[in-house]
DNA sequence: AATTAGTCCAACCGCGAGGGG
DNA sequence: GCCCCTCGCGGTTGGACTAAT
């Protein structure tokens, strides 16, 4: 069953935004604030909280992004993924909405062409020779094989002790970065991270949640807590891969 | 000048989370 | 506990604009 369109049943506008309908914003929100944006006007209350977040905020840049941010987005996205909302924490007057189309139109063509695949962020050399062992080993288990270590990966990956880079891409799925980790990992020369925006109660996401858990806990035992939830969650994606890989064999 | 191809970004869509009744 | 609603997120699309032919 496919879930109607949120605004079908209200036949609100849609499309492009005009004057008029900025400023019935603008004037909404400086009388109502912006914690609710189901009334007054003639537009799905999503378009409008959409309309104002990534357009009408007054402090949002308008500014191309500078090489600093252009960095810091390629370090956040090769720890992070595509949390484009939590990236774009970091960028202050940036939209979660402006970092995803920079990255799409912009930082994945140029990391390409600088022999760079902007999913893994490892070298297409480096891709090319792991497939390459990949199709070398035995028999025909091969693809099903390296599926299952995908997947084993993807929900199993632990910090390389002792070893101070960037930690692997993880698009999908849980890493065992915390807050200082990041902290420590992404700063790059003349950039500076924004702590506060790992860690506010009200913008942490499940993934990001399980990135910042160490800082986000107040207390050593609110820390314990989380990170023996964590542990279980691991352990049971764990036996999940397991199965799936007796299944699959 | 007209047409086509490529780029960019605003806006939409579908989904999950969470809160209230 | 269930349903309905809103909010927030990431992925995708539409169309305006520009460059190339």
């Amino acid at each position: 069953m496919v879930r109607p369109p949120c605004c079908d049943k209200l036949n609100v506008k849609k499309g492009l935004w005009t004057e008029e309908e900025d400023a019935k914003i603008l004037a909404y929100v400086s009388k109502h604030g912006t914690g609710n944006w189901t009334a007054g006007l003639r537009r799905c209350g999503k378009s409008c909280r959409l309309r104002w977040t990534n357009y009408l905020q007054p402090d949002l840049k308008r500014e191309s992004f500078t090489p600093q941010e252009e960095e810091l987005i390629i370090r956040l996205h090769a720890a992070i993924g595509s949390r484009w909302s939590l990236i774009a924490q970091q960028l202050p007057g940036r939209t979660d909405n402006d970092v995803k189309n920079y990255w799409n139109t912009k930082l994945k063509k140029k990391l390409s062409e600088m022999g760079i695949d902007p999913v893994t962020h490892k070298p297409f050399s480096q891709i090319l020779a792991d497939y390459g062992n990949i199709g070398g080993l035995p028999k025909s288990r091969t693809r099903i094989g390296s599926l299952n270590r995908d997947v084993k990966n993807t929900f199993l990956i632990k910090p390389e002790p002792h070893q101070p880079q960037a930690p692997p891409a993880a698009t999908h799925g849980f890493t065992n970065i915390n807050n200082n980790q990041l902290m420590t990992t992404m700063a790059a020369p003349g950039i500076e991270l924004i702590p506060e925006n790992f860690v506010t109660n009200n913008n942490i996401n499940h993934h990001a949640a399980a990135d910042c858990v160490q800082e986000s806990s107040s207390t050593t035992t609110e820390r314990s807590f989380v990170a023996a939830m964590l542990d279980q969650v691991q352990e049971m994606f764990s036996e999940f891969a397991n199965l799936l890989e007796d299944t699959c064999y």
